[in-house]
DNA sequence: CGCATACTTGAACAATGTCAACCTGTGTGG
DNA sequence: CCACACAGGTTGACATTGTTCAAGTATGCG
């Protein structure tokens, strides 16, 4: 099954290659010393702690078997892994019973990283694999003065991953309803009330949801004719039922 | 076109905070010349804030006319964005001339952060816009010893995030045969060689390729009699044409 | 050897893309 | 104020792709 132990690792072993570009040198030095926490916003302090630095990681190895669990849907954030052997996919069972996956991580690769309090995705291993948690709890907080700036943009990093992340999964094999439905939606959520005014074209949102302008507007027009949405003019919808469009993506 | 000045901004504030009523001076001269009234009612708290701020950074206010480019594929990475106000989109033009659309960035929503040296998507306004630029190099908070562990994990973001990236823009208007030389030639790129070992079953490919078991093996198939890759077991892939494999990705 | 699981193949079907025509609102110039 | 052009958007007919359902073929393991 699983069996642990912990071990002292460098969890850097020149991995860290972020370098968006250095006029001046030092920058990959002084720009990522970003203290960690996963949604700070949401989450309970002693589960969160920035990084600390300079310190090397205690990482706990863990091995599991083909097909077993490595956390679940639901579970709360504690930790984020690096695989040492083996092969780990990422993935999420839509209600609809689909399964679709986020993505396979072999080694070497960290996988676990996400915004919020718990995990979106189930991780589970692909073959037998061993593979190092890393806990947050673990991390020393980074709480000097200068640590709020780098916290917000690693803060800002894990955001743009959690929209990317929800991107990809809204791609995979959902019907053009059920995409242009969630887009609506997360457009709606960003305001306030039931109208959405869309700034850009009917391209644009089939460039977004892979899909082309003319299914766009039939999915559109269709909404319409089920009372799902209102459209005033072409810009503006209003969200008639949103249970009902809610329910396509779920 | 395109103005500009510089004002400081506490980079980790929520929208509220970026008030043209702002005791800092400049920044309030800065946003009546664009005439930017900064609006708390269109971000859910949840959102936004919540991140530890205090530190502030110089970021410079550029304004984009609709359809403008903010910067361009390939270009160096020297900043990352946030929207102050109107829409901006990021996105890919694939070599088809199809465009990918990777995201919608509203108001107070963070852009621009990629991985590597230069920019891979280019990002243009939707509308109108608004948008604050933070040079990395003007990030010289953290630096010394102490950030390296905090690098390394802020790497791992920004890896993280990259791959997602990539999924989206994989999982968007490609066909079932480019999906999958996408997927061979990426396992290809993690070993050495033209063979490939698949850990993974074909279901699991079709979850994460978003397309059915039976598409995913037909595909395969179709690969083998064309003489792209020999398939000596149905887990065992050996690459014969990475050439005319990596045409199709393109 | 026989069963179970993974994989492949075929045929019918549904969803979406493609091509083409046609609206509709907006701005411009007469 | 109207006529016109133009861009964005909608709709229809048809083609293509990928899915679904069903059957059949390895392959591994007791």
């Amino acid at each position: 099954m699983q069996s642990s132990a912990v071990a002292r690792t460098a969890i850097g072993d020149s991995e860290a290659e972020y370098r968006p570009t250095s006029s001046k040198g030092r920058l990959s030095a002084t720009s990522a010393a970003f203290g960690y926490a996963p949604s700070a916003a949401t989450q309970p302090a002693n589960e969160r702690g920035g990084l600390a630095a300079g310190a090397a990681l205690a990482g706990q190895v863990l091995r599991f078997d083909e097909g077993r669990a490595i956390y679940a849907n639901g579970d709360t954030i504690r930790s984020f892994y690096k695989v040492m052997s083996g092969v780990v996919r990422t993935c999420l069972i839509t209600s609809d019973g689909r399964r679709q996956i986020d993505g396979f991580h072999a080694e070497g690769e960290i996988f676990g990283l996400e915004a919020g309090g718990e995990h979106r995705l189930a991780a589970e291993a692909v073959t037998d694999c061993v593979v190092v948690a890393y806990r947050w709890s673990g991390l020393e907080a980074f709480d000097g003065s200068e640590g709020d700036t780098a916290l917000t943009v690693f803060g800002f990093a894990m955001k743009c991953l959690k929209r990317s992340q929800a991107h990809a999964l809204l791609l995979g094999r959902r019907s053009a309803a059920q995409k242009l439905a969630a887009f609506l939606l997360d457009w709606a959520n960003r305001g306030t009330g039931e109208c959405v005014d869309l700034a850009m074209t009917r391209q644009d949102i089939a460039d977004y949801l892979g899909l082309t302008i003319e299914t766009v507007s039939r999915t559109m027009s269709q909404f319409e004719r089920d009372k799902l949405i209102a459209l005033p003019s072409s810009r503006h919808v209003v969200l008639r039922n949103r249970y009902a469009l809610q329910d396509l993506v779920d």
